[in-house]
Formats: C-alpha cells, structure tokens, sequence
RNA sequence: GCGCGCUUAGCUCAGUUGGUUAGAGCGCUUCAUUUACACUGAAGAGGUCGGGAGUUCAAAUCUCUCAGCGCGCACCA
C-alpha cells in the first residue's frame, strides 16, 4: 500500500472509526450479528458530573472497554451500559462555588432556581464526560445511556426505600450522627476523611459532691463540657472502684451528674475517667442509652452553642473554647494540658471539620443486608481481584453500623415521606445502578436479558461507599448477585507518590493524553503499567512506548501489505485461507509457536484481569518476535520462489492474528488497518482468534 | 491500636508453584541512513533484589525481625 503514510496518525484516523462503529450499531447488543447465545454485562462505574474525568476514569474505562471488546470478539452478546451520577453533595457544591464567583449562594436564587442550575449544569458535564469517553474509544451502547436522576431511575429509588420499610428496615430517629456545618447536612461513617491535627489534651478536675475530692478527665473538646451527662470509668478499673455512682458537680454549668462504669472506656487513656456528652459523640451516645442518660444538645447546626446559658449561647465553637478553658483555669480545675496528635474527621466532599450531633435522620438497618452481601463474598458467588480486597469488604460488613441515608441537600432523590426536607445520600441510589438502569421495579425485557451483569471495575476508594452497597441491594432487591467479579484497579499517583488531585493542579487531564499519544497509545500505556498493583505512579513515558508502539504495528502493516498478495491478504482476514502445517522453514516454525504461545497468554492474562502481562506479551511478541526476526526474516524469503508463498501466508496470518489480539487493547488502529485488508467486516465483531 | 500492600537497573515497573549468567520500557554509550518503520535497527554499560537473621543442596521468591512509604478499619475521649 504505497499510499499509506509511513507516520500513523490518531488524530485523523480515530474519530473516523469511532464514527464508523457507532454507524454500525455494534455497541448495542440488539444489532450484534451471529447467533449470540452467551451474555456479557457491565455497568459503567458512573462518573460524577462534577466535571471532566481524570486520567483514573481513563484508566478504569480502558479496562471495562478491553474486557467489553473481548467479550465481543469471543460471541458474546455484549452490553456495556453507560451513564453518569448526579453525586449529591459534590455536585452541589461545584454548582454553589460557581455560582459564588457571580458573588450569588444558592439560598439567593432559591431551592427552584437553584436546582435548575444544576440541572443546567448537568446537561453540559453529563455530555463532555460521555465524548470523553468516546474520545477514549469506549464502545458502550450509548442508547440506552442513564442518568441516576432520570425519571424511571426516580421509580427505583422510591421502590427501594418502600421495599426497606415494608420489611421493617428503615428507621427514623434522632441519633448522633456526622454532621458537616458547611453542607449543612448529616454524612454516613463512609463520607469522612480523618486527617492528623496536632491538638491539645487537657485535663479537667470534676469536684465530687459533697467531698474535696476530684475526678480528673481529659478531653481534646473543652466546649463540648457544657452537654456533659456523667463521666464514664471502666469497671475494671481499680482506681475507681468507689468513686463509681458518686455525684460530680460539672463545673461552670453546676449540673450534677453521675460517675458510671461502662466497658467502652479505656483504662489506659487519660486518667482512665472520661466526660460523657451523649450529644455530641457516638461512643458517648451509646454509653448515654446503656446507662439511661439525657442528652442535652449544646451545639446547633450551624456550629454555635445552643441550650446552655446566656452568656454561652450562640458562641461560635472556637469562643465556646476558649470561654471554657479560661474559666476552668480561674477556677483551677484545669490541671493539666498536654500536646496530642489525634485523627479529626473531615467531610470528605468540603474538607471541613465533622461535627458530630444528636439528629433526626433515616437510616437503614444494615445487619441482615450485610448477612446477604457476606454469604455471597465468603461463597464466592462474588470475587474480588486482585483477592486481597476479599477481606477488606468482609471485614467493613462485618462491622457495618446502621446506614444514616438522609441528607439536608437540595440536589438528590427526594426521601419520600419526608416532605421536602431530606434526600437521599447519593450512594441510595448508586446502590441500585446494576438493576435500576434496566428498568427496575418493572419487569422490563432488558432486565431479564442483561441482569445479572458479569463485572464490574471500580478504584478502591469507593469498595464500601458503592461495591458492597449494590451487592446486598442486588440481593435484597432481586435475589441475584448484580456481578460476579470485582476488578479492583490501581489508583494513579503522580510520579512522585503523591496523590493526584485537581485542586492541587497534579492531576493528569486524558484528553491532553489523547491529544499527544492518541487513544490507542494512552490507552495501551495505561494497561501496560497495569498489574495487580494497588497504586501506579503516573509515567507519561508509557504512553509515549504506547504511540511508537502503534506506529510500529502501521509499519508492519505496510510492510506486509506491499509485499503479501492483497488478495491472500483478504482471504486471510476473511478465514477462507487457513495455513497448512507444512510451515516448512525453521523461522515459520518458530514464529508460529510464538504466536500461539500468545494467543495464549494474552486470553489467558484477559480472564484473570492481568493488563500489564497481557500487553506487554503483545509487545513483545510483535516487535521483537514478529519484526525484529521473522519479517526481516521475510524479506529474503520473499525473493526465494521455494519459500515466498509460505512465508506471505505467514506474514498474513500473524498480522491478522495480531490485528484481533490487540484489537481490544488499541482498537483505532487495529480496525483501520482491518479496513485496508479487504475484509469487508469490521474488526469489532470477527472472532477472537483460537489457539 | 488492628489489618493490608509496597520497597528489584538512573527513573517507572515485571519476575508464575524457591532452581542455570535477575528482565522490560524510558534514559545513557557506541555503531548503522537512499531499509516497512529514526515514533527505526544492531551492540553495550548499568542491579551485593530496603537492612538484618533464619530454613534449604539452592532464596528476589519461604519464615522471623527492623526501617521507610502507601492504604483500609477503629467507640483515636
């Protein structure tokens, strides 16, 4: 093919095929050719539409399209089902901050206004963020394309909640619960982050009624006193022994309260004597119900001091402080203050400090959900890989609290019979994604034909949060697993180790990738760093390796095309012409061997969601094995008359070979020079090849 | 505090059940230019496999231990 350019370009070429696969129809499992008994499901992990992707999203996409396209190649009847989440409070919180450079909040505009803004919003990220992936060459049926707000996906959500309060799972009630004054809303355990601050531990003297004696407790929140509703010591604990049902007069507020024993506190920390304040602390909560204790709720919503006295309420928390401690120590009961090194939960969307308070919230029974889900881990009905992540999913469902799925948001699925006050957290919803974007409740015909789906890839970070919540609501909700196996993929730091992030501006864009490797060189670059790694330290020199790497499957290409029959080419490709065994040459033999060899470990590695091994057989294979010896090999081969037929059958075979091997890893390239081989069928949907 | 993972060439990483001179990509050195491809080819330098101890005929690989880094969980007062 003298006409082709010795330089492959991606930029021209990739849009093209794109246009000619969507032409097709292919990526909708309806028009698939042949008769496709064995299905193939999976379920995008569906991106935020907070914004653009990342390079992880790329990442997660390459391999779900690798694993689709196999699928594919191998017959089977193949849905990748796209869509993007509407992310609650993240999205919220973009929306608010743009609006904030127009100097507005969303309380300016109103619940109404301000929800069509995002819904604004969504319409322009929701479209970048699926041309990114189709940028990306992702082959995913994009009519039946979801969003986790779309009306029928609404159904769903009210189903799944009437369905939890049917069977008795839902509760509401006031509970200490996460609380992020900025968002203005209640979190789940799972939505913080706990970041190291140095603090201070100081020591209080409590005086006993009706003594000179003391307790002494240490706390790192001095405000927080003023709910105090008893100190709590171990009723192991030696030192304590008498003290235990004495009075403690709280100091400042003269509250008289009880000393208890509860199994919760640690001897060793402190003096062992801790403050209770059921309000304001999970464990204290807990300790409070156990020992019939009120609970006085001294901090609002809004982080100022509430129910306490005049001169204290409506003191930010920070004054709260420092008005305690003062007069503490002009009391002397301050004895003592210590440097401390402590975990403070942060929200993980505003990065703000977690108060946690008495509230009234929903929440959903996790105990027998959590049964489902682990039965079907410890069965292996599910699987992880890599299999470490096994019992890391074990473990949280093992200990998983009750599930808080009320938010004071505006942007999210309305809780049904709360008025108009609550939503749901975002991750109710995100729980259903494998069914409720085939129609469920209703018993629709692509729910019964692509449900169970067979996999699902999704980053670490969101295991709990969205991995082990859509296994229990599968079970719950349609008694079937939603998937059999769980590719769990590394994480991209930047070179250094260091987080990626798009604040900080060490964040990678895919689409810049793109622009300067293409979608094949990113793409096979980011699989080829790809093992069962938890992290991967973003090296751009991959996908540079990727490119030059396409560029050398072109040349090939040309090589073979120039000097091979286009005719034997295209019988080739058509699998009318196989090769005889009589490969006579020791080169032919070899190359052979070679080549099934591949074939070999590129399915096998496929199966078992090993990226890096698979590619980097594939490279190996096609530039070393391929190029470096048998083509020019081929080339004095080719002038012999004993040997050329053979050797062009040859040349044929293995580049035809090579085309359906790393089809789903580069799919632009190897259907455009499929194009060229007068095959007259599309790469996408001929058959993987058989060892 | 409990648990998981990582530490191999200058950089980013492979190394299957322990078995001949430890591999790749990038980088580096030398050579090759009317060659399918310079986004190339050929040759080469470069590693006491994080430290220490142990098991074994044999350890990058198994065990223990120490250190550094990353992550998960926790009722971190």
């Amino acid at each position: 093919m003298e006409n082709l350019p010795p330089q492959y370009s991606p930029a021209e070429t990739e849009w093209k095929i794109y246009q000619k696969w969507l032409a097709s129809g292919f990526f909708n499992p309806d028009n698939l050719p042949g008769k496709r008994t064995k299905k193939f499901t999976m379920m995008i992990a569906p991106p935020n539409i907070t914004g653009s992707l990342h390079i992880g999203h790329a990442l997660e996409n390459t391999i779900s399209d690798t694993l689709v396209r196999y699928h594919r190649m191998k017959g089977d009847k193949v849905l990748w089902l796209p869509g993007t989440d509407h992310a609650g409070i993240a999205t919220q919180n973009v929306v608010e901050k743009d609006l904030k450079k127009q100097g507005l909040t969303r309380h300016d505009l109103g619940k109404e206004k301000f929800l069509e803004k995002i819904w604004e919003w969504r319409e322009k990220y929701g479209d970048i963020i699926l041309d990114q992936l189709k940028t990306l060459g992702c082959s995913c049926d994009w009519s039946r394309t979801r969003f986790t707000m779309d009306p029928e996906y609404q159904e769903a959500v009210k189903a799944a909640f009437f369905h939890y309060q049917e069977k008795g799972l839902i509760y509401q009630g006031e509970r200490v619960i996460n609380w992020c004054i900025k968002d203005q809303t209640a979190l789940s355990d799972l939505e913080l982050e706990y970041v190291e601050e140095k603090s201070k531990l100081w020591y209080f003297n409590y005086p006993i009624k009706d003594s000179d004696q003391f307790v002494t407790v240490a706390t790192t929140r001095p405000e927080t006193m003023l709910g105090d509703m008893a100190v709590a010591v171990n009723p192991d604990d030696s030192r304590y022994q008498e003290m235990v049902s004495k009075i403690v007069i709280l100091p400042i507020i003269k509250r008289e309260i009880p000393i208890i024993a509860d199994c919760l506190v640690d001897k060793e920390f402190g003096t062992g004597a801790v403050k209770v304040t059921p309000a304001h602390d999970l464990a204290d909560s807990e300790m409070a119900s156990r020992n019939n204790l009120p609970f006085l709720k001294v901090i609002n919503e809004i982080g100022r001091i509430v129910n306490v006295s005049a001169e204290f309420d409506g003191l930010k928390l920070a004054e709260a402080r420092a008005k305690v401690l003062a007069e503490l120590r002009e009391q002397n009961l301050l004895v003592k203050e210590e440097e401390f090194t402590h975990n403070i939960a942060k929200c993980y969307r505003c990065n703000s400090t977690i108060e946690p308070l008495l509230s009234n919230q929903w929440f959903v029974k996790m105990k027998p959900l959590a049964a489902k889900a682990l039965a079907a881990i410890k069965s292996g009905e599910v699987k992880y890989y890599p299999p470490r992540w096994t019992p890391v999913a074990v473990d949280w469902l093992e200990n998983v609290r009750d599930w808080c799925i009320s938010r004071q948001i505006w942007w999210g699925h309305p809780v049904p019979i709360a008025g108009s006050n609550d939503t749901f957290d975002t991750w109710f919803s995100s729980a259903l994604w494998p069914f409720a974007t085939l129609g469920w409740p209703k018993a629709t015909a692509d729910l019964k034909e692509y449900y169970p789906t067979q996999m699902i890839t999704s980053a670490r970070d969101i295991l709990h949060l969205w991995i082990s919540r859509m296994i229990f609501s599968g079970l719950e909700f349609t008694g079937e697993v939603p998937f059999k196996d769980i590719i769990v993929h590394a994480t991209i730091q930047t070179k250094d180790g260091k987080r990626m992030s798009k604040s900080l501006g060490t964040g990678i864009d895919p689409l810049e990738m793109i622009k300067k490797y293409g979608a094949d060189g990113t793409r096979f670059g980011l699989l080829y760093q790809s093992f069962e790694n938890q992290e991967i330290r973003f090296n751009e020199d991959a996908l540079l390796m990727g490119k030059k790497f396409g560029n050398k499957l072109w040349n090939i290409a040309r090589y073979i095309m120039t000097n091979v029959d286009i005719a034997v080419l295209a019988s080739v490709a058509k699998g009318e012409l196989t090769l005889a065994d009589e490969a006579g040459a020791e080169s032919a033999k070899q190359i052979l061997t070679k080549l099934k060899e591949t074939i070999l470990v590129v399915s096998k590695n496929i199966e078992i969601f090993n990226f890096g091994n698979a590619t980097h057989a594939l490279y190996d294979f096609i530039w070393h094995d391929f190029a470096d010896v048998y083509i020019e090999e081929s080339k004095k081969q080719l002038k012999d008359d004993t040997s050329k037929d053979s050797t062009a059958k040859i040349l044929a075979h293995t580049l035809v070979a090579i085309l359906k091997l790393l089809h789903p890893f580069m799919p632009f390239i190897t259907e455009e020079i499929w194009s060229q081989l007068g095959a007259d069928t599309m790469l996408i949907i001929t058959p993987w090849p058989e060892n």
